[in-house]
DNA sequence: ACCATCTAAATTGTATAGAATATAAAATAT
DNA sequence: ATATTTTATATTCTATACAATTTAGATGGT
């Protein structure tokens, strides 16, 4: 997505091997996160590790304290739901903007995307790979919207809602009902029904909202 | 704001040093930063070069290429505008959740904000620091809303706008109007007429745009 | 109990050297 | 002459060792 095919820095290697930890739960909130340590497990030195923290605060899986050192951000439903009430808000919005540029291409892109979705994957088994086919998915139907920064704000909340999302998983049939919804977001394009796609974003957004709290309010 | 009184880093001051640079313009947009100088320059090691720069490129105002360097972000309108439009999505709806909560204290300190604008600062002389004092009034409205991570990203997007607003502020009466404006907010949150300060909200958030669009199209 | 001081541990910063990489210029081949 | 490969150079990236700074907790006196 970013750079293909460039052999990684270390830096970005050691963020995407931390990134992981923490995202698959090895690594857990409030959990303190020493340099030195990081650097003799991967066998470098702890300037990468240094930087690596850097990037994964601005992703805000961990917390940097200055003279203190890192710690991995803890879960809480709170923060969840308003990343998820402003994905709500510009999702929405951004549909709506896609729509009047959409083409067939795009949606034949959106389709095959789709597509993907039930053939290649068993997502029981592949729980962390299902955010990525969902962000696919998603950013494929604002693109005719083209928005570069409003895709990135968007990403960005995204990768902040993985954590979550990957909780909400493992219960409930939430998969089914999100490919479901996906594919009648695709007919809804194809018909240019906006209005009813934009209601229909906002159900599918709200619908992960509240399965979350379901989840997790036990 | 975020570290109150402790003594910076060095990477926290390099850092602060080149963002006022570029928020001055007086680095330009596609200008490369050459770790080795600007530490020269300041009389320091590369390393902490190396960590504020990539706290800039979280804020977005330079990109990090690898193994080529960092270079300052260059300027376009298109990119502003959708800033400023996310603003305007986020901004109107929690200025309306605010609103359920807001006590005369919140508004109070709104208000307070508001009466330092006129007083202390000859904003013609001190663009730079009209900015901060808009984020200040604006995200003291929101206080009530209670939204810690909506309030991060709202940031963010203040920052960002910061390059072209103060291009905005060169020319025009912008200042005398967004005064106007936030007076008359004040007064829709204590008469707690939500609808119309969403309105005005919008309204309010759209004159920025509009404005920055004359200024810049000429 | 309370307060200040001291200590241990971690991060932050410096200096230096060298490896890895991208870009542009030069050389070679077709 | 054009295209490809090689070389050169500048810069970033990494490693290492050590000094400086800060925090948190332990120690000890009142």
């Amino acid at each position: 997505m970013a750079q293909p095919k460039r052999p990684l820095t270390l830096a970005q290697s050691v963020a995407a091997h931390l990134r992981e930890k923490i995202l698959k739960r090895e690594i857990v909130g409030g959990e303190p996160l020493r340099q030195e340590a990081i650097a003799n497990s991967l066998g470098t030195s702890i300037i990468p590790v240094r930087e690596a923290l850097r990037q994964l605060e601005a992703e805000g899986l961990v917390e940097l304290h200055t003279h203190r050192g890192a710690v991995a951000t803890t879960l809480s439903l709170e923060q969840a739901l308003e990343w998820i009430h402003m994905r709500c808000l510009i999702e929405t919005d951004l549909i709506g903007k896609a729509m009047d540029g959409m083409t067939a291409e795009h949606i034949a892109r959106a389709e095959k995307i789709l597509g993907e979705f039930d053939e290649n994957l068993d997502f029981r088994r592949n729980i962390h790979r299902w955010n990525d086919y969902n962000w696919k998915f998603h950013s494929s139907l604002y693109e005719a919207a083209d928005r570069p920064e409003t895709m990135q704000v968007l990403a960005m909340l995204h990768k902040k809602c993985d954590r979550y999302i990957r909780l909400q998983l493992l219960g409930g049939d939430h998969i089914a009902r999100a490919e479901k919804e996906h594919a009648e977001l695709i007919r809804l394009c194809r018909k240019g029904e906006k209005r009813a796609a934009k209601a229909l974003m906002r159900r599918h957004i709200v619908g992960v909202e509240e399965d979350l709290v379901e989840q997790l309010r036990i």
